[in-house]
DNA sequence: ATTGACATGAGGTACGTACCTCATTTAGGA
DNA sequence: TCCTAAATGAGGTACGTACCTCATGTCAAT
């Protein structure tokens, strides 16, 4: 009934106290046969650490950091509201959280703040970054210094990192592209694809999976090439509009990445904002807004209070060496409308 | 930098220990003026109390039940389900969690089993339940005796419970009549609905939602009135092929409830199960398996999983007296069709 | 049998807080 | 001023575990 402690440990392994301490915290000194009957008493008799008492004695503090883009996108900024409303709640009890910033294109920043934080006794870190060979070559020196590692919303698939907190970026495209046709009246025309840039990885897969979606369900649509838009309102207008005016077949825009405020402004000013079907990404104030204004017809969102505290608790899963909940560190495609905006 | 202690609450207040005690757990035999001073510290220098520690010293136990419905239905199960992952994970430290079962027509035994659960020194109890006055008497006394009460995916808005787990259930009617109208072609016909019975109060307020929709945004469509199955594979079979063979015009179907199973095969049965629109409720396996087959166009659901865990993270703040963080434990209305299943 | 190195045990203190007992102080009334 | 009741303080033990020191035991080699 009552939960066994090492004192019920120690009788079941017919070994001290200290033998127990050694043995559950690999200290040296003990013998290989003993630490194997320590092993056998702890499955026997089902003894689980109680973390808190040993974070008690320990006076344990885990120390994490997220390392985020300075990117000048909203999305970045909701998952930076996000970390620091989590900082604020239960989850941090007995945490030092740092929140480190790097610019979005300079890996060799990157790689000089991981290895900072890898020589500041730091227990995890969370990383929204792209894969490069260096960061790479980093990640594995943190992994054998011991320290857990979370990609954060885009995977590090071939860094040996400890988890992926995020969607599945082609799934989200897939999903953007069926609600794009099932929406449209009528299966012809012709849709406009708006991106930041097609060099982020998260916008290429999501490409990917809208156009999969597109050619094998509603063929009769012709999906136009990506436009650009480098987070610019000047050049994102200059091309939609330009886009609009020569071509009379859109029936719908899909808005890859965020920065979607100028999109809505300009179809309110041109007078398209109720004819076509407009899906986006991540919800953002802006988003919120044209969903609830209904120039925005569905948004795509990752929730980043989610990514936040997922992050955290896989950290400091990672760090006390215990099991995750799966099915609540699965973070959700979602399809927001205006009637299920929360 | 370091968290204040009881020792530094102490100094700080110019009393000694056994007084901070006294104040903090509200023992009898301090001035008012005392306590004043001693809370007027807690302030000035900021001390939260470590709950752990304390929970170690007192050997804390949490006494927690989910009072749940024996209904046929497969929600109930999922919930159940849900409950019990919940209680193999960390959630649960110290926690002692109960699941009793009520028969659901029957308020009379509801009120003995909370009567019981109340006189078993519980701290605290989620309930999904309807709303009667036996009920709300019950759990004023619940109240009365600093029993901490969550309503579980049913509200109970007048019985001064702690706090509500669980969606709107109008706003979720009115997500699914947003996608029926969305998905259907063209903006005529008529729309089948689905409950297996009115009398619950959730499948009243969805189908309230989703009229509001269907008659604002999409008046064309005419909203048959409610089929009630009472979960009946025979009468479900029965009422929905003899609305399908004497009414040609039907575009859509709208299941207001779970029970799903019959409704997809017999749809398949009868070589409907493509040109309709299908909406239902609840990601259960039949809501699974049809979405992968195209039977259910989408399914509007709420995360079991994330509803039990919320009532237990909500019953352990209420009965220790800290917050809970709100965006955490907003239950979405989420959106499922095949590309974003979980 | 003796010695030395390694393994293990015993006992103590610490963490922050709860809770208990008994001694001391304080405040108010006669 | 004295007495009494109430308020407060002081000190100790407990929770489960970490961590330290030193004493004791074990084993292998000489």
């Amino acid at each position: 009934m009552s939960r066994p402690t090492v004192n019920d440990l120690a009788k079941a392994a017919g070994v001290s106290l200290a033998t127990i301490d050694r043995v559950l915290n690999s200290r040296p000194g003990v013998r290989e046969q003993t630490i194997r009957r320590v092993n056998e008493a702890i499955e026997r008799i089902g003894f689980v650490r109680d973390v808190t008492a040993a974070n008690l004695a320990r006076q344990r503090r885990y120390k994490f950091a997220f390392v985020l883009p300075d990117a000048p996108g909203e999305f970045v900024t909701l998952l930076r509201s996000a970390v620091n409303e989590a900082a604020a709640g239960p989850i941090v009890d007995r945490m030092d959280l740092t929140v480190a910033t790097v610019p979005p294109n300079d890996p060799h920043f990157l790689v000089k703040t991981l290895r900072r934080l890898g020589a500041s006794q730091i227990d995890g870190i969370a990383i929204f970054a792209p894969e490069t060979p260096h960061v790479r070559d980093e990640i594995a020196h943190l992994k054998e210094s011991g320290v857990a590692v979370v990609a954060l919303v885009s995977d590090l698939p071939n860094t040996g990192r400890d988890h992926f907190v995020g969607i599945d970026n082609i799934a989200a495209g897939r999903t953007a592209g069926v609600l794009m046709g099932r929406f449209m009246r009528e299966i012809r025309g012709s849709v406009l694809v708006l991106a930041s840039s097609m060099q982020a990885r998260a916008n290429a897969e999501r490409r990917l999976g809208f156009d999969q979606v597109m050619a094998t369900q509603f063929g009769a649509i012709e999906v136009l090439p990506s436009l650009e838009g480098h987070n610019d309102p000047e050049t994102i207008r200059r091309i939609i509009s330009a886009v609009l005016d020569s071509r009379k077949d859109i029936a719908g825009i899909y808005s890859v990445g965020t920065g979607n405020g100028v999109l809505v402004d300009l179809l309110k000013e041109m007078g398209r904002d109720q004819d076509l079907v407009v899906i986006g990404h991540e919800l953002t104030r802006n988003t919120r807004r044209a969903l609830e204004d209904g120039v925005l017809d569905a948004v795509i969102n990752q929730d980043t209070g989610h990514i936040a505290r997922s992050a955290l608790r896989v950290l400091r899963a990672k760090t006390d060496g215990i099991d995750i909940l799966s099915s609540q560190e699965r973070i959700r495609i979602e399809i927001i409308i205006r009637e299920n905006l929360y």
